[in-house]
DNA sequence: TTGAAAGCGGTACCAA
DNA sequence: TTGGTACCGCTTTCAA
């Protein structure tokens, strides 16, 4: 800039204005300024900038896996509202781990992002306090964090019960169901709007048909209950993942699946699913993260976002 | 770091010196200015670092889409090279566009972040020249960039011949070739395998059995090929989505993918791929941006990456 | 309309 | 082993 500033013979400062289009340059002046500008190729250090202004304009985005499709679609959704708002996405991955999203989350502050969307792997998010504090805005998506913070997360348990709802409707008594690990929000919110729907209905709740954990066992857990004695006619499972790991096994009993996925509907029979939106999410969030950033006051919200019941065929298969 | 400096007695300096790990301080001194950080909460400014040192320790990712599963797999694997070097990634998504494509590396650039690993959208990046020339480092993915620089590619041509030929070698002698524009390098190096693997197999270049485009077309295609007179008896899909918009179909004539794809095994019969590998691409080309930031010399390097054949049905179907 | 000078929060270099 | 000071490149404040 400085370099600018000698070769359009100007001072620092009116470069500086031009640069940022700040009103009150003679436009004979600003000319010369950008043509210096042109000519020796200057571009403003972004570094120097932050540093004095204090915003960042970036915000940092801790998911569990970008290569999820799930996570992805909601990054791309996030990345478009921050686009909009002239900010710059950071973005990592926790792997489900609550250390390293803590590092994640700690380095990105380090960076002075000014907010953050968080996909909580832990449930203690005391280590935030001291950067809400130095003014960071956090959102909470997918699931709810370890303090009051503005939270955004679809109906699972309300998902979870339409789906399993929509098998009893079509005369199933046993009604497996395929879950996540139980300490995830997600997985226990989705298992509680099963029993719902089961107590609503008037069956009775069959421990032996309930299995949680990460999803490269799903598979053999179904392959279990459909060899045991009085097996399940119906599977209801709780991600995609799962979903897609009883599909591997071969067994093709009636089955409605949360989340819905590329090619559902190309499979024979379409798989029925439970669909939440990653976009709705990913948007949802970061509109929410902007809105605070501008200076939105009040007490933390938190929106639950609706799910929605897309029959394809295998949740309207009728027990044999 | 003032009041650090103040709360523990010391100058800046020497609290600098603890921060960063420099060697040279007296234990006890040291250990006064850690009870001093941990009392205050104190935490470094990144930007200040920055705007002091040159170097961000972040790197900037372009790619098309990041919300498309073949790039998000790339994503992963360069979030986690980065990540073993200490460095954060900023990404974005081109979307296809070459405008946006130059002002998202631009937009990188003014934060000054080390490297870059762009998977051109464009085919022109004098743009970027500027840049190079002021020190960061650029590697191109998945495609070739319009100026020398290393380049981490997969062999698209070989992969598209070793395809056809499988087609080929189950009797097909009419074989569909649906494509993504042919403005796009890996289309037009897929195009080219596909075409060796018929003149060498001393079959006809029928222009009709060829289609160009975006995926959502390849589906309209397809079908108008399949009702011309003299239907091919074959396709070979020119990537991952143009292989799902022609299974979506529902016409299911012997098939070869480029790209494999999470349910190509569940699908009946399951889908024979070209596979290549999102993560190699990532890894190698966050590796060779390392190397270079570490200070490798020497011209620009061109990685090729090979392909697999994985049979899994489709394309072992016999011509009727 | 333009400019000079003071800092933002660190690191680098040299002196004590 | 420790401290002082210049300075990174920009914005801000105030004066001309």
């Amino acid at each position: 800039m400085k370099d600018v500033a000698a070769a359009a013979g100007v001072a620092l400062k009116t470069v500086s204005r031009v640069v940022n289009d700040e009103p009150g340059v003679n436009p004979a002046t600003a000319e010369r300024v950008v043509a210096a500008i042109a000519q020796l190729g200057y571009r403003r250090n972004e570094s120097a900038r932050v540093l004095r202004r204090g915003r960042t304009a970036t915000i940092g985005l801790v998911i569990e896996d970008v290569a999820d499709p799930f996570y992805s679609g909601m990054s791309r959704a996030v990345e478009d509202v921050a686009l909009r708002h002239g900010s710059l996405v950071l973005s990592g991955s926790s792997g489900e781990d609550p250390v390293r999203e803590r590092e994640l989350v700690l380095t990105f502050c380090a960076r002075r992002v000014d907010g953050l969307i968080i996909v909580p792997a832990g449930t203690d998010h005391d280590y935030l306090l001291p950067e809400l504090d130095a003014g960071i805005a956090a959102v909470f998506a997918d699931r709810p964090g370890g303090l009051e913070a503005d939270t955004v997360i679809c109906d699972n348990a309300g998902g979870a019960h339409a789906g399993v709802g929509h098998l009893i409707r079509h005369g199933h008594r046993r009604i497996a169901f395929l879950g996540d690990s139980a300490s995830i929000f997600t997985a226990s919110e989705r298992l509680r709007g099963y029993r719902r729907a089961l107590a609503e209905a008037g069956l009775p709740a069959d421990g032996s048909l309930i299995a949680m954990g990460p999803a490269d066992r799903a598979g053999a857990a179904l392959c279990a209950m459909l060899a045991a004695p009085d097996p399940p006619t119906a599977v209801f499972t709780g991600n995609g993942r799962i979903t897609v790991a009883a599909l591997r096994t071969g067994h093709r009993p009636a089955l409605v699946g949360f989340d819905d996925f590329e090619l559902a509907d190309v499979l024979r029979p379409g798989v029925t699913v439970v669909a939440q939106s990653p976009d709705g999410l990913g948007r949802t969030a970061a509109e929410m993260l902007f809105r605070r950033l501008s200076g939105e006051p009040g007490p933390a919200e938190r929106i639950q976002l609706p799910t929605r019941l897309i029959p394809r065929g295998s949740g309207e298969i009728p027990p044999p």
